[in-house]
Order: structure tokens, then sequence, then C-alpha cells
RNA sequence: GGUUCAUUCGUCUAAUGGUUAGGACGCAAGAUUCUCAUUCUUGUAAUAGGGGUUCGAUUCCCCUAUGAACUACCA
């Protein structure tokens, strides 16, 4: 076969990983896996203005959190090194000037300012009043010191175009293309430059990115053809949007919500169903299959399905598939990674977290949920007389004290205070009451909770919060009828 | 403004030149359950508009509309 798939990611350390990112990355790695390929990290910092502390750090810790695991990278190494962009500045140069040798970049010495095309339009392009300096012009310019950039010689004429992964046949006119610097005035690549040079060294052979590179693209093939170099395939990947309060659609920014994957992590998503969530942002397995694990995913990804049109992230759909995986969770499991959420660290119901979290697995979405659902086992909340009314129960204000009397009456005689001893308990007293067991069941639970819907039942309730407090409750509500 | 891209239920999406346009989330209803949740059943809702091509177009072509991205000595 042909060589080797090598995919890379190639984030810039801002501190935090964004989700439309992270999907980038997850869909490089899974098509360099599902290609028996390489998946490389490669950080991305020619800005130094930006540079914030530990930021490397966090690409690290998200990716290995996410399960994408690269093979080569700053932090394991690799034949292709080194991966952190500053630390390979000094090659840059030559390249850029390799390109000036052969006509196809040039030295510009305009300032920022009165190089535009159209003086009242900031978006039209630079008006290449470099581009034709004679070479004694430029001799002349770098003797006397004058800063300058190195600015790619676009072609005027001719188009460029690409057969992309993705979308298919793209081309584009040269003359609408503008003569983009490679090398800043500091000397140092742009990304634009930086990020073919780096593509080309490190073997690439699939540039996966969002699609927001669509238009610059053309720049970057007239490069690799400048340089004589085999341009690689691309696949370029629908933008992840977000729906404003307003109703607009646009890319997925802060303001749609939580958009890094720490943020979401924080927030109580399981990293294995954001993973499952952004994967089917964009992308369809051919099957009605929703729920995936990673290991799936990097069998059954191709780029066939994948297709063009943005997609808005919606976070009520992420929640069912994060309810998906909770409930997939071997409950030891839940049991421990949800403990941290429920603040009972220290409290007596601690030590019937097991049973607690039992209740919670089915019943949540994500770990935030958990303290507002389990805070009336602490502390008995207030609540209305009208919650013992309930028509299907046939539940009235007598017969709830009716019920709650004998349940008084009942609990001294439960010996184990377990869940099993009080369901038996219990059953046994609707039985001998002829009483259907939500009939009975329906006043003790608003008794001993104070809310109409709990988390578990009755007895479960009873169980938590223990003989004493059960009865304790219980006598409250009497009076509370009364 | 220029360039490029996109458009199937509210959202994520499937499908094909011929289907009752399928699934999922959400929402609604019902069954089960000592409430809720889970589970199960059912319902809800879409091919942007206009022209072609065709026996037939959601699918192919063109135009319009709408939306998005890019248009930095940021990455």
């Amino acid at each position: 076969m042909s060589q080797k798939v090598r995919t890379r990611f190639a984030p810039s350390p801002t501190g935090y990983m964004h989700i439309g990112n992270l999907r980038t990355a997850l869909f490089a790695y899974l098509y360099a896996k599902s290609n028996d390929g390489d998946f490389v990290l490669r950080i991305e910092d020619t800005d130094r203005n930006r540079y914030v502390e530990g930021a490397t750090q966090v690409i690290y810790d998200t990716l290995k959190t996410a399960g994408i695991k690269h093979d080569e990278g700053p932090d394991i190494g690799g034949d292709f090194g080194p991966y952190i962009q500053s630390e390979r500045k000094g090659m840059y140069k030559e390249y850029a000037e390799e390109l000036v040798r052969n006509g196809q970049a040039y030295y510009c010495f305009c300032q920022k300012d009165d190089i535009r095309e159209d003086g009242d339009n900031p978006q039209a392009g630079y008006n290449r009043k470099c581009r034709n300096l004679t070479t004694e012009e430029v001799e002349a310019n770098l003797a006397a010191g004058k800063p300058y950039v190195i600015r790619q010689r676009i072609p005027l004429e001719g188009s460029t175009g690409w057969n992309d992964l993705v979308f298919g046949e793209i081309s584009v006119e040269n003359n609408t293309l503008d003569d983009q610097i490679l090398l800043k005035s500091d000397g140092m690549p742009t990304y634009n430059f930086a990020n073919v040079i780096d593509d080309h060294l490190m073997g690439i052979t699939h540039i996966i990115r969002g699609s927001e590179y669509l238009s610059s693209n053309p720049k970057y093939i007239l490069l690799y053809q400048a340089f004589g170099w085999d341009v690689p395939e691309y696949i370029h990947l629908p933008l992840i949007c977000g729906r404003g309060e307003d109703g607009t659609v646009s890319k997925l920014s802060k303001r749609h919500g939580a958009v890094s994957f720490q943020d979401l992590v924080s927030e109580g998503y399981l990293p294995s169903a954001i993973i499952n969530y952004i994967a089917l942002l964009g992308w369809n397995p051919g099957t009605e299959q929703e729920i995936f694990t990673m290991e799936e995913l990097s069998r059954l990804f191709g780029t066939d399905g994948i297709h063009k049109s943005p997609a808005i992230f919606d976070y009520q759909k992420l929640a069912w598939v994060n309810g998906e995986h909770m409930k997939k969770l071997d409950p030891g499991y839940f049991r421990d990674t949800a403990f941290p959420y429920s603040n009972l660290s220290g409290t007596a119901l601690e030590a019937k977290w097991d049973h607690i979290a039992s209740l919670m697995q089915s019943r949540i979405q994500k770990y935030s949920e958990i303290p507002a659902q389990i805070a009336f086992l602490k502390e008995m909340p207030e609540y209305d007389k009208e919650l013992f009314l309930h028509k299907k129960n046939k539940s009235t204000f007598e017969t709830s004290t009716e019920y709650i009397k004998m349940a008084l009456e009942l609990i001294p005689t439960i010996s184990d205070w377990t869940v099993d001893a009080l369901n038996e308990a219990f059953s046994a007293l609707a039985e001998s009451h002829e009483l259907k067991l939500g009939r009975l069941m329906w006043p003790i639970r608003i008794a001993v909770s104070g809310l109409m819907i709990t988390p578990g039942s009755a007895t479960d309730i009873m169980y938590l919060i223990g003989r004493e407090e059960s009865v304790v409750r219980l006598e409250a509500a009497l009076s509370k009828l009364a």
C-alpha cells in the first residue's frame, strides 16, 4: 500500500481546550487510528504575547482524560521533533529565504499602515507595493536596517484547487488571494507559514482541521507547490456552532455556555460522553447506534460519514448521552466518582453512600445534579400540607393522618433497620389492611421527605435518614395535619 | 465589500431519480413502579423558495433567499 497515514493536532496553548478543537483532535486521532496510522501532537506557540503559564499542560491533561493518545509529541518525543513550534523557530527563516531566492516570495518593507489596496476598506488586501522592488532597492533597504517581513508571491493568474475528502472539488482564482506574510518582522513565522513547513517536515499525510481554513487553503497549497513538495490530503470538518439567546447561530463560543472540555467535565459530564457526543457532531456511523466507546469509534470512523454543514451544539442531547454513559458505568465506579459531588463527606450519610449512589445512577444525567437531589436527606425542607393530597392514590388529609399513625406504630416493631426489612414490614402492613401499597406509602413518603418527587421510595428514605429521624419527621407531619 | 461553503422535523441526522421521507434528543400521552427516574408503547414535527432536466425529483442543474466561515506582522 501507500505510505503510512500520519495526522496531527496542532493546538496553541491558550489555557483551555475549546470543544471545537477537541473535536478536531478527536477526528484526527480517529482517522489515524482507523487507518492504522500515527497521530502527532504539535504545540503551536509562535505568538509569545499569548503565552499562558501551564497551558501546555492543559493540552496534555485534556487529551489524556479524553482518551486521545498521541504517538508523537513534545512530552513523549518521536522522530520528527521538536514538537513545540517555538523550539523550531530557527528553521523557518531559511525556508522563507529559499522562497525569496526562487522568486516565490519577496521582502516587504511596508509599515502596518497605508498598505491597503483601498484605504476605505479595512478588509481589502495588501496593495503589493513591495512586490516588484528591484534587487538593488531590496539590498539598499536591508543594508539600511529597515525592518521587513517576507510575503508570499501569489500568482496573479490561474486558479488553485484541491479535492477535499469532505468538501470535494474546491477551486479559487489566484487573483483573489492575498500576498500573505510568511515571516514576521521579528523573524518568527506566521502560523500560516509555520504550519505548512511543519506539516511537511513531520510527514503529515492528511491535514484535518475545521472548515474555517477552507478559504485560506489555496494559499497553503501554493506554498507546497512553491517548494515543490507533495500536497497532502485535506479533510475539512464542519464547524460546531452555538445558538445565542437572540436565536442567531455562530461559531461556538463562550457566550453560548460552557465550551471548554474542562468546564464540561466540572459540570459533571463524563469525558467518554463528551467524546461520544462531539463525535456525532458532523459525523454519522451509517447505523442507528448513538452510544459509542472510543474503541468503537476508532473502528467505525471514516470520512464517508463526515458531512459539510455546520452543527449546533445541543446541551440537551449531550446530557442525554451523558445519562446513557452514566447508566452503563460500573456501579462501583459510579459510587466512587460521584461521591465528591455529593457534599456528604464527613456526614452521617456518608456510610450509606452506596445506597444513595444506587438511587442516583439511573436518575441523574450529570454529577452536578446530585446535591440538589439529596439535600432533603440532610435537612427536612419546608413543605406545603397540600402535598398529602393525591387523587390517584385517593390520598386525603384524613387518610394521611391514619396511615402515618400506622407507620409510627409499625416502626418500633422493625428490628433490622434495612431497606429489605422496611419493605417487608410495610408490604405486610398494606396487605393486612387491604391497601394498595402506593396508597399507604404516599403520605409516608411526603412526611419523611417533604417533597412531591424524591429519589427512591419512602422506605429508601426512611432507611437513609434512620429510624430516629423518620419518627421525628412522621410526628411533625401529624401535627401539621392536625 | 470580496472569496468560499452550506441549507431534510426546534436540534443531531438517515435515505433514494420512484419510500407512508427513517432514527435519536426534546416535547406530549399511555403502561409499569409506593412518587420521580429507569424500562416499554404511542404520538408530535422536516426536504428554504422559484425555475428547469425527467414518465417521476428531497435527490441532478440554474437562479433567488437565508445562514456561516475567511478576508491580522492571532493561531
